[in-house]
DNA sequence: TAAAATACGGGACGACCGTCCCGGTTAATC
DNA sequence: GATTAACCGGGACGGTCGTCCCGTATTTTA
């Protein structure tokens, strides 16, 4: 066991955190790691310290996003309607996506692997919504030969669609086309 | 006018542009320039006095392909079934871009912008494509609500799920999916 | 075949970025 | 309030990559 961070070091780890969570939301994961540091008002040392790569330090980011999205998706578990309860949270998915680019470029690009996080089942995002998959397709709402694959593809076209702009109504038409091209 | 360029001059032009195309589509766009240069035998100079920038290199190769795609799909523009028509080129895209990651870095990623060649209506395949859907959404085999953007969107979708692996089976799913989902 | 124009090769340069390190500072402990 | 352990800041380092330049080589022209 370590001892507890010193206070300093406990205030500069959140401030990095929530920065970056701010920052790479906004701007995606380009953004160098010195900006960050920057804009938290530390230098690059300290942040490098509590997060020895980039990577880790967006991995600790999304781990309290898919810890949420998990609980989201585990609410939906038992819903009445299986097929309703998966596409709401593609829905649910389509929204986080819009509001973080820093997702959109970990679920695009092949550089970070936001399935890392999944080794804990409470932030295992792809394996809870694919309970949802399976019980919507038992159900006889989604196809029955689509798999979770086919479901972050059309995920990540969604998310493409508004990449440039965010558009509501451009949002609605792609998930109205999800929602029909799944269905059983 | 400019004087025609030097013999040699054609030659390592002409060998610096197929071995671009190669390693372009094989590897995607991410491969350093000074690297086509080697695969080419020739200077990093060579490459950039050709094309005096990356991009430039990967917009002239393209531009052949998208010469060749327009053609295509203007041959469809008269067929009996303007559903079929669409859909036809659709999948048609899809087998282009499981044959070329340039391509599909180019329409995922912020840097390049193939929309550039679309100066030209001969390399305007989104042009010509648009064209498909409309005549498709005139005969209401497409639901009257979408745009190319839309299109354009569904087809990053259907490449992103080919990414790490080509899977046959898996392209004849999400076509099935794009397919009905656009259905009117 | 000699002179002039053109092109070649590949090293150099500059920009960017992630990571590491060290002299100085601050908080915890007694 | 002094000692010690922990932490901070930000510059330095190493790597990558795109672009440019210049001495040399080759082709064209007269």
């Amino acid at each position: 066991m370590s001892r507890p961070l010193r206070a300093d070091a406990q205030r500069n780890r959140a401030r990095v955190l929530q920065v970056a969570a701010e920052t790479f939301a906004k701007e995606g994961l380009s953004v160098p790691v010195h900006e960050i540091a920057r804009r938290a008002g530390v230098g690059t040392g300290t942040v490098s310290r509590h997060f020895p790569t980039k990577e880790s330090l967006f991995e600790a980011v999304l781990l309290e996003r898919m810890a949420q999205l998990v609980r989201t998706a585990s609410e939906r578990a038992g819903d009445d309607e299986p097929g309703e309860a998966f596409f709401g949270f593609f829905s649910r998915m389509v929204e986080e996506g819009a509001a973080n680019k820093g997702l959109v470029d970990a679920l695009a690009g092949a550089g970070y692997d936001f399935h890392a996080t999944a080794a804990d089942p409470s932030h295992d995002v792809m394996g809870a919504w694919g309970r949802l998959l399976r019980r919507g397709q038992d159900a006889g709402a989604i196809r029955a030969d689509v798999d979770m694959a086919d479901v972050k593809a059309l995920l990540a076209g969604c998310l493409d669609r508004e990449r440039d702009a965010l558009d509501p109504a451009a949002r609605a038409r792609m998930l109205a086309i999800v929602r029909r091209g799944l269905g059983a």
